[in-house]
DNA sequence: TTGTACGCGTTATCAG
DNA sequence: CTGATAACGCGTACAA
């Protein structure tokens, strides 16, 4: 079953093996320089014949950059595989880096060992820039990618990393839409499930909401919590009702919410969408797995990837980068 | 913005500043051999002050060694983020790879051009080894690791690349137990759409199925496909029924090959499970994004994924590898 | 057109 | 205990 790898073959014996010096033999193997006819054939024979193949780690430490960029995946447990959004940030990222002949190397975190390795490999010389997707406040990755000044781009939430650039949506804009075309189904008292207020995407979503409500809004139907989380969703909405039990819409800052939202409404006989209109935002995989299926916001998740990407390379050819913000849009479902 | 990260401070920098040879240098940072207290301090203050941090690249390059492990995810289009077991593949890979102090660095093929840059990726000498799942037969990457005798293992549909060792399941003992598990629910005239009988998966299926069937066998009762396709589906289905209109249950080879019979058992208006049972194999998004979800094989990806890395790490220690077999286990839902 | 010598950043092997 | 010096495998001026 095993095969073990002869010893491999160096310039420096492919120079042997067609008599000739390592300069000449670098030469054909990049093209450039004058190399007489003669020469080249019994190079290209040499390294045939002694199964030559290029040591593209060495090459890159002589001319020091490594055409590769690292792609982070910094996803507690495995968000990974839920979120589908980061498998299409990954694809478009790897679109344009690989446009560019640059290899996009993914390095997956999921502990703090990982984290540890991650960040050497990200300093050690491997990878030319990165893209690091959700970091979060207390990345260490992040952390250690602006401590060593890598060029980078982080995409998703906002981490407080004024260095780095940023690839985000318009929190405020896709907000308001969402509850426009929620109250366009004719609600008339709708609340918010508030999360991360201390967070750029959270006030944004608030104030959104705040927006499209104009006049009618009632801030006694706005409840707010720290997390994103599906429990969030289960006590606001809980919450809400005794506020107002007359409440017939809602818009949960996230489809997790909006899922611990629908549990609450289902406990307490409420039907969704008849009784109650509900809304989402993410179009994560909580939205499809939920009955009813979460009319909710999807990010250009594509877009983003190369978008951040863009970014790196920019940095790398020498150039600014700065920030982006990509719309949003709609996806209408049967939760409202 | 952008931050221009200074050149990168080296040992000579960090030899120069505590007025001592590079080798004492490196002596402190891999803490072997002897080196007095005095010079230690010296250094250790150097190396703050000049902000160096080690450049693993090069030193693989000395100790001819990375510590890194590919792990090449070569499926078409986008099928990366459909199918759920690549990403626990991936999990399960990373988890023996992470515990044995490499690094796992994903590279995901997307392109012909992909392929081409990753089998460079691949024999540049940035990995010891790698793992590759799902290799199709004219897989180049898969060549390019065979051809260059990188170790390496396969998790998937065997390529018939024998030289290289591969983690796969008991097709046809998985295939055996569903069928009887579908007849047990009562089904008396129950057919097969197989696929890729010319690989050992295809043809392993159908094969469990034959032996489940025992002496109801009935060769008339299965059509095959050269592909697992949600086409084949469609189409075998209705040959399927045209040859025995009185069919009350079915083993598709495949989820997607399910999802296509599905399709042409509604046009047909054939309720399933009512009318006709259906089974499918995978467990793959297909499973649960059709109506009625489907009862299907579920493959044990993150074992698959750690046994993968484990082949792996056994080559780069000297030892030889087999192949691996792992159990699957029946995940009934609603579709029979 | 070709060979030489040096550099990339680090480690390893020696004397001393 | 420490400092030269030679690898690792390759690129690239520069001189010939």
């Amino acid at each position: 079953m095993t095969s073990p790898r002869r010893t491999r073959a160096t310039v420096h014996d492919v120079a042997a093996q067609a008599g000739v010096s390592r300069g000449t033999v670098s030469r054909v193997l990049n093209g450039a320089g004058y190399v007489s006819a003669d020469a080249r054939a019994r190079i290209e024979a040499a390294i045939a014949e002694v199964g030559y193949v290029r040591n593209t780690a060495a090459r890159n430490l002589a001319r020091s950059k490594t055409w590769a960029v690292g792609f982070v995946v910094h996803e507690p447990h495995q968000l990974f595989l839920e979120d589908p959004n980061i498998g299409s940030i990954l694809l478009g990222t790897n679109e344009v880096v690989a446009d560019a002949d640059h290899q996009l190397v993914v390095l997956v975190v999921d502990s703090d060992r990982d984290a540890k390795r991650v960040s050497g490999y990200l300093r050690g010389g491997f990878v030319d820039g990165a893209v690091l997707v959700s970091a979060r406040s207390d990345d260490t990755v992040a952390d250690a990618i602006v401590e060593f000044g890598l060029p980078a781009a982080f995409v998703g939430h906002p981490a407080g990393r004024a260095s780095v650039p940023h690839v985000r949506i318009d929190n405020r804009t896709a907000a308001r839409q969402i509850t426009e075309r929620l109250l366009a189904t004719g609600r008339r008292r709708v609340g918010m499930l508030a999360s991360a207020l201390d967070r750029d995407s959270g006030a944004d979503r608030l104030e959104g909401f705040q927006q499209a409500l104009g006049d009618r809004f009632d801030p006694r139907l706005v409840v707010d919590d720290p997390l994103y989380s599906y429990q969030s969703g289960v006590a606001g909405m809980a919450e809400l009702l005794d506020r107002e039990p007359a409440l017939d819409g809602v818009f949960a800052a996230s489809d997790a919410v909006a899922a611990g939202a629908l549990e609450t409404l289902r406990a307490r006989g409420r039907r969704v969408p008849e009784d109650v209109g509900l809304v989402g935002f993410d179009d994560s995989a909580w939205a499809t797995r939920s009955t009813p299926h979460l009319s909710t916001v999807r990010q250009p998740a594509r877009d983003m990837g190369r978008a951040a990407a863009r970014l790196v390379l920019d940095q790398l050819g020498g150039h600014e980068a700065h920030d982006v913000t990509l719309p949003t849009e709609i996806v209408w479902r049967d939760s409202a």
